[in-house]
DNA sequence: GACGGCAGTCAACACCATGTCGAGAGGAAT
DNA sequence: ATTCCTCTCGACATGGTGTTGACTGCCGTC
């Protein structure tokens, strides 16, 4: 389907067939279309005549653009989880420097970025129990970051900075889940959550005792 | 809206007016029905026809029996809830006996009424995003354990059991929420995912750390 | 400078799921 | 027998999605 998919690699090409033209900017205009829409009502209010009427065309107009409405998030969601794999950098390779300021710094730039990107980040959320293709996108970025995570935990552990204990996959795993759950409550804002001024904090005392058994990890 | 809620208290009357006569196997048979669907599809993938005609009625008439698609995946849900907080038990007020015994008796068996119900429970999942009452009902059921479990937090800090650290209701929605997390990959099966044989002892390990710093608790 | 082709556009249509309305059938109580 | 209530469904209204086919204008090219 999708043609390769680099991480940060030419443009993934889930809008118009291709090829630059005049409707490049109707394309840009549907995408901004959505993102304001998305502030105002959820995703499954937003039908495909509002973002077609939002960008100044008609509804069929809409499918030369994107085959789906589906399609347009999936857009947005690309953009911000190359944002976020960009804010996060080479952070984990530094981390002898200093675990606790590394990890948090970590933990800090995904919380800024998809704070930054809530309403997108919401919409996705939420269809991704009806869409395979929202769900498989997310289970790559997932599964990236997780091996990031798995690889620098098994570096602490080589060191002699962390202990021993469970398969660093499943601790990766586990502690990735739990920042998801946890920033969706809170920007949800719906169900127990943890305050957003908190959350950082709150994310890193867990992930820090469960890598090094102590909130305060050795240089 | 819905009347009272308590949480075990009489029947939380999704279903019919009310009144009982003949028509009450109809409702079962919705019900059973919506589960063998979802046991072969995803809920969004299921239309009121094919409820209404595998429980042996028209379409109309589904509408008598409830108000809609969602009124039947709630009503499955009260129940998997309930049958949670029933096999969830007093085990908390019992933690002194034997820290680690009990902590691994609430999660596993949270792990086996929620697996013994996968379909309904992702089910749920699925539709949490675009439905309000879904949502609204699993916010209530998730802040209860939460309250739970904080209360058992702050028992262990007071008799010196766990050290102090984090505001007790902050960690407890932590790692709910890691669980709720956690336990979705797992029964979903799409994206990074901890191995269903591994889960409990996984998340397990994880309570211990955050709580007490040790994943052998003292007595 | 006409001509073929392609990006871009939309009215009209086919389809499907949801939810509603109103007319009934059958049984039980009065 | 009549009235009431539960239960039933045919037929309809609505609203969203995706498709078709015809049309416009522009750009290159021969």
């Amino acid at each position: 389907m999708s043609p390769a998919r680099t991480s940060t690699g030419a443009a993934p090409t889930r809008g118009r067939r291709s090829g630059r033209s005049t409707g490049d900017d109707r394309e840009l205009a549907i995408l901004a279309t959505a993102e304001r829409l998305l502030r105002k009502r959820p995703f499954g209010d937003i039908s495909i005549d509002d973002l077609a009427r939002g960008a100044g065309i008609s509804r069929p107009t809409f499918y030369f653009y994107f085959p789906s409405k589906d399609a347009v998030l999936l857009t947005l969601l690309d953009r911000v989880t190359e944002e976020a794999n960009a804010a996060a950098g080479d952070v984990l390779v530094r981390l002898a420097d200093d675990p606790r300021a590394r990890w948090r710094e970590l933990i800090a730039r995904f919380h800024a970025t998809f704070g930054g990107h809530r309403d997108v980040v919401l919409a996705c959320a939420q269809v991704r129990g009806t869409n395979a293709e929202v769900r498989r996108l997310w289970a790559e970025v997932l599964e990236r970051w997780v091996r990031a995570v798995e690889a620098a935990i098994e570096g602490e552990r080589a060191r002699g900075a962390a202990p021993d204990g469970l398969p660093a996959r499943d601790l990766a795993i586990a502690l990735n889940s739990m920042n998801e759950r946890v920033w969706y409550a809170t920007f949800a804002g719906d169900g127990p959550a943890v305050a957003e001024r908190d959350v950082v904090d709150v994310l890193l005392d867990v992930w820090l005792t469960a890598i090094y058994r102590t909130t305060t990890p050795p240089l």
